[in-house]
DNA sequence: ACCTGAACACCGTTCAAGT
DNA sequence: ACCTGAACACCGTTCAAGT
């Protein structure tokens, strides 16, 4: 007789195999992904893993660290520039990587430069960065320079993604301002640029991809200039 | 003997002449600006205000409408393009603009794009900008292609900025990694390159504003390429 | 029209216990 | 070693009143 709530208890603890530090942050990134980082909370994680939310605080020493963590398990998402088929290239394949995880993991992108402390795997995604740079012939200078470029470029782009697309929101923001201002015709007199733009791409239409492409080849081209000219020895 | 209560009241009533919108908005700002947007609450505003905190829902619908409202003042600090001087200038001027407003209300960076609908100055903004670049002769489409790409930059550098820093930050992320490490030898074997670029930097420094100067440079020049090449008429 | 007071449903987190 | 329960000091926000 007893047997049968045995069985459900070991089957309740086979299916939660026990907590550990990795588990969490894994949990609260799925969560953060599914939720958003407004109804991301200690309570909700701690719901989702089946555990009273203090149960969480033996594994992460608050919400900040536990915020950290997740978003080093995202730098982990990152691939390492590959300097075998040439600096440009190589990246272009971890600019699209970074971008990848931001897009996935929206939540991330205001937090990756927010936190604290960054994560090991934040530094050892940046060390590579540096190195197949500096394997590639660039100067300290250039270098940095580049970085931070790059970095700039892929956050900026992942945040302006996050939300704004001269797609839909523009235009819905054109809207909005129509009426606001009452009529849609005071709007194109107020706005006429804005809104000849909005006009023009849903007509054309908006390709993320294809526009971070332009861009970033805009930047490598730049760079190139740069490498070589910078007091590099 | 009723006339001092009355004088001060007067007085008080003097020293915060009734609420209203605006009012509410710029304290928002300036408290944000002090305290950031943590400590930044309903409740820490209308105690800056001296006013109890349901006296601040006359006047803003939500916390989300109120923090819409303080981006939106940011915006209007952002000079619009004259294109007067040569389009490059004008986007060197904008960027500049952006970029102190965006340093100087570090707690805007990550709401700019994260909240609901732009604000007015946000689109009479835009629309400036974009009326800049289609008079200098640039296509719908490199239009859209710039104004992404400039925007990124200047979004993705404040965000650097805002914590990360070449010169400090990241030398005390090394130093944070040999601490977890437990020798900073073994960190120097970890993170060779980081190291090095950190090393370097702590003998020169990093000038903020010459770096992102540097980088837009190469954007600008970029762009210059674009234009006319991209199915421009 | 503008402000107040009390209250509600949430947070993150501490602390003393349980097993 | 890991999890729980009750509690504390905070949030944003609603609602009924006050002037």
């Amino acid at each position: 007789m007893g047997q049968v709530p045995k069985a459900q208890q070991q089957e309740a603890s086979a299916r939660r195999p026990r907590l550990n530090r990795d588990a969490v942050l894994r949990a609260g990134v799925v969560l953060a992904d599914q939720v958003g980082i407004d109804g991301f909370t200690m309570r909700t994680l701690s719901q989702e893993l089946g555990v009273v939310p203090m149960a969480l605080y033996k594994h992460v020493a608050n919400k900040q660290e536990l915020l950290e963590g997740m978003v080093d398990l995202v730098w982990a998402e990152v691939t390492e520039p590959d300097s075998g088929h040439g600096w440009k290239q190589a990246m272009r394949v971890r600019a699209a990587s970074l971008r990848s995880a931001l897009v996935t993991h929206r939540w991330a992108v205001g937090l990756m430069e927010a936190a604290g402390r960054p994560g090991l795997e934040n530094l050892r995604q940046h060390n590579a960065l540096l190195g197949c740079l500096r394997e590639s012939g660039f100067s300290f200078r250039t270098t940095v320079h580049v970085t931070s470029l790059l970095d700039a470029y892929v956050y900026g782009f992942a945040l302006q993604q996050k939300t704004l697309s001269f797609e839909t929101p523009e235009e819905s923001a054109a809207a909005a301002a129509a009426t606001r201002d009452g009529e849609s015709a005071e709007a194109a007199a107020r706005y006429p640029y804005l809104l000849e733009v909005v006009g023009e791409l849903a007509k054309e239409g908006y390709d993320y991809d294809a526009e971070f492409a332009v861009g970033l080849d805009v930047l490598l081209d730049g760079i190139e200039t740069l490498r070589g000219s910078w007091r590099d020895g």
